[in-house]
DNA sequence: GTTCCACAGGAAAGCTAGGATG
DNA sequence: CATCCTAGCTTTCCTGTGGAAC
């Protein structure tokens, strides 16, 4: 407000501890009171996970001031295309809307980290000398990191300037998400509907989990959700337990359909032998089924080599539980447990159309086990 | 005590798609 | 646009191993 250059921030923090909201109401708040002094206040917002390349983001930088700026001087285009020029003449493009009138810019860049690991640190090198150059404005970069170690692949000399002043949130301890969720809990539920406990056991649920707010709250919806959806008058403890349940499922179901096809296939094997076998799972059956899973599918085969750390993958992934067991002279094997429900991991592995065989069938040709 | 099964899992080389570079 | 590089898969080849059966 006082014209004067102001420092660069870093913020550093785990899912969940509200960096970004925090941030997007601070940079609210000075804008409306910038509303009221000579000095212009701009804040753009950058989300590095969505636009993820140096060009990308300064052409939403350079679209943003020059819509700004439209007016201010007649040679500056009115927008820099998404795709197709130099990288350096989206950045004087920028440059030239930026200094067209006197103002402070404040850019946000979220999840900083990831665009860092993709493109390196030229475009922040770029940004944190820009002060230097402009005649008329100023530029603040708030960076925005879950990785506390991302400074390390960055150039000393951005990592200096970037990091003029640095905070980070800590994790909230279940006192902290205790309270943050009473105070939604009293905007989004009835009084008195949420039974004694309830809230706490959601606040120590998410602090075990590395004190995620977001994840309390999910929980406590989730809660509230599946009481609703029986009808029950009030949400018990017993209803967070089974949320809890839920979430963990869900998140399970979402990591399998995400899953290469050769690991679905894997997978796919396993759950067909848990079907038709009361024994326990022993790799070397899986790796019969999964090569005949493959013949009939019409997809190359994997080595057993291959396979074996395929299973130990899914395992890692909590999908599986994997033991290794020696038989004496039936040798050693992994005895496989699967941590999902058979249905429900057939649903998430045809949910793409590739495995669009019929399954039913395709499982009654098996001739093995 | 010895054997030997049926794998586990380490090391290194080959292959390939996609990105960077000139 | 051609070419070079790199990371991530995958294969090949290999050594290691717990414990029931001999």
């Amino acid at each position: 407000m006082r014209g004067e250059t102001p420092s660069n921030i870093l913020i550093y923090g785990k899912t969940g501890t509200g960096k970004t909201a925090s941030v997007k109401y601070v940079t609210r708040e000075l804008e409306k009171v910038s509303d009221r002094s000579p000095l212009k206040v701009r804040v753009v917002y950058i989300n590095c996970e969505e636009v993820n390349t140096k060009y990308r983001v300064l052409a939403t930088l350079a679209n943003t001031f020059l819509e700004k700026a439209r007016g201010n001087s007649d040679e500056l285009p009115n927008s820099v295309p998404m795709t197709g020029w130099p990288t350096d003449e989206v950045y004087k493009c920028f440059f030239r809307a930026m200094d067209s009138e006197r103002q402070l810019a404040v850019i946000v860049l979220d999840e900083i980290d990831k665009l860092v690991f993709r493109n390196g640190d030229e475009v922040l090198y770029h940004l944190t000398r820009i002060n230097a150059d402009l005649k008329n404005s100023k530029v603040s970069i708030i960076g925005i990191s879950n990785d506390l170690n991302f400074m390390n692949y960055l150039d000393p000399r951005v990592r200096s300037s970037l990091s003029e002043e640095e905070l980070v949130f800590p994790p909230y301890n279940a006192v902290q998400l205790k309270d943050i969720l009473e105070k939604r809990a009293r905007i989004s539920f009835v009084e008195g509907v949420i039974q004694e406990g309830v809230i706490s056991l959601c606040a120590a649920h998410a602090a075990r989990e590395h004190g995620d707010a977001r994840r309390a709250l999910d929980l406590l919806r989730v809660a509230g959700e599946l009481a609703e959806r029986e009808g029950c008058e009030s949400v018990s403890v017993e209803y967070v337990r089974r949320a809890h349940e839920k979430i963990e499922q869900d998140k399970m179901v979402e990591v399998i359909r995400t899953l290469p096809t050769q690991s679905k296939l894997v997978l796919y094997s396993i759950v067909v032998l848990s079907e038709r076998t009361p024994r326990a799972i022993i790799s070397g059956d899986v790796y019969s089924v999964y090569r005949e899973l493959c013949a009939q599918s019409g997809m190359d085969v994997l080595t057993q080599r291959r396979v074996g750390d395929l299973i130990s993958e899914l395992d890692m992934l909590g999908i599986i539980s994997a033991k290794i067991v020696s038989k004496g002279r039936q040798g050693r094997t992994k005895e496989i447990k699967l941590n999902i429900h058979p249905i429900q991991a057939m649903a998430a592995i045809h949910d793409e159309q590739l495995m669009s065989l019929d399954t039913l069938k395709l499982s009654r040709q098996l001739t093995l086990v």
